[in-house]
DNA sequence: CGCGACGTTGATTTGCCTCAACGATTGTGG
DNA sequence: CCACAATCGTTGAGGCAAATCAACGTCGCG
């Protein structure tokens, strides 16, 4: 997990082995079961995590008991509930496996510890929030087409990497449209 | 303006005044004029810049050569087109002055000369993209809402900053209904 | 085997768009 | 300083995309 990780972080900033092995010092390995909460609403998100093997998924529930997904999470994604984390206030949303698990955990202190000690980590965690940054704009940029047909066939691409992972009707809930006619948008192509 | 960076910057991080005037001299001024443009689809987005006074859109035009408003900008926000700066490829979006407005610009170079000569910038600034990465996902949490009347009162707080300075129609397009549309939810309170 | 989870289909309803037209402002040049 | 042109908000008629609701078939699992 340790190389994992190190690899991971190398695409952005390289670092030595004695700086992972520091940064990993901070860190927390956790395991959740599919359909198990790393988060609900009303809590407060206390960590940043990097996924090391599953998926996770982001939703929350309107006032109707609707659920719809804001994000998808995989393996070499670091993820948190920004809002919650950041400014320490109770978590508008839920965060749950869908998969079994694995995770590196780092609190907000030690988070901050590393930072001062390994001063490297505050550009690379700065280029990994650019990059969630891009893809959450591109995300809305779909959103915004016209049609929920182009809205699929837009996503089609970087849905591959879940599609085979997660039920139908979460892809769904994922594009905001109904189970019932993203079925009928995929039967007429 | 250095006064206002400077008292800006220190909301997240805090500078000594030589800090700033380093910083500062890695910026450029720049003044535009009522609906001139800062950048159109296809240029290469080759800055980030500060807003010292003014107001901004970030809009995209549609196959159908329908506009959508992405994000507003006002005094005091570091803004970029983030996809088009960081990995330097053509920009989807426009961004226009709805006012005439005063910037501050910086180039990557220099924002890397900057980040090395004054470390703690690069600390500032990932602080400052955590808080928009916190605003767009709170947009979107507004635009998963079902209807379009939840979504329009759901922003009228966020939107009282502009609504006094952009026409309706303009808010209308951030919300991504019509204005005719709008006219009525506003009629029906 | 029986139950729950999931995908599909069809009938009906509705939120929101399109298109067109009309006042009310604003502003701009002659 | 007025006249004419844009610009902007509103209203109404008509239409369509997508939601809701209900029912059914299939599959996998305990």
């Amino acid at each position: 997990m340790k190389k994992q990780l190190h690899t991971y972080l190398n695409r952005y900033v390289s670092f030595s082995e004695e700086e992972i092995n520091l940064f990993y010092s901070y860190l927390t390995v956790q395991t959740f079961q599919k359909k198990e909460f790393l988060l609900k609403e009303g809590e407060v998100c206390k960590v940043k995590f990097f996924i090391i093997k599953g998926l996770i998924r982001i939703f929350k529930i309107d006032d109707k008991g609707h659920e719809s997904i804001i994000h998808f999470g995989i393996e070499n994604w670091w993820m948190t509930n920004m809002q919650s984390f950041v400014n320490e206030e109770p978590s508008l949303v839920y965060v749950q496996a869908l998969e079994e698990t694995t995770i590196l955990t780092i609190s907000k202190v030690n988070l901050e510890k590393a930072y001062a000690a390994i001063p490297k980590l505050e550009r690379a965690f700065r280029i990994i929030i650019e990059k969630m940054f891009i893809a959450i704009e591109r995300k809305n940029e779909h959103y915004s087409k016209m049609t929920s047909k182009e809205r699929y066939l837009g996503f089609i691409d970087e849905l591959k990497a879940f599609s085979q992972r997660v039920p139908q009707y979460m892809i769904a809930s994922y594009l905001d449209i109904t189970p019932e006619y993203l079925s009928e948008l995929r039967k007429n192509k």
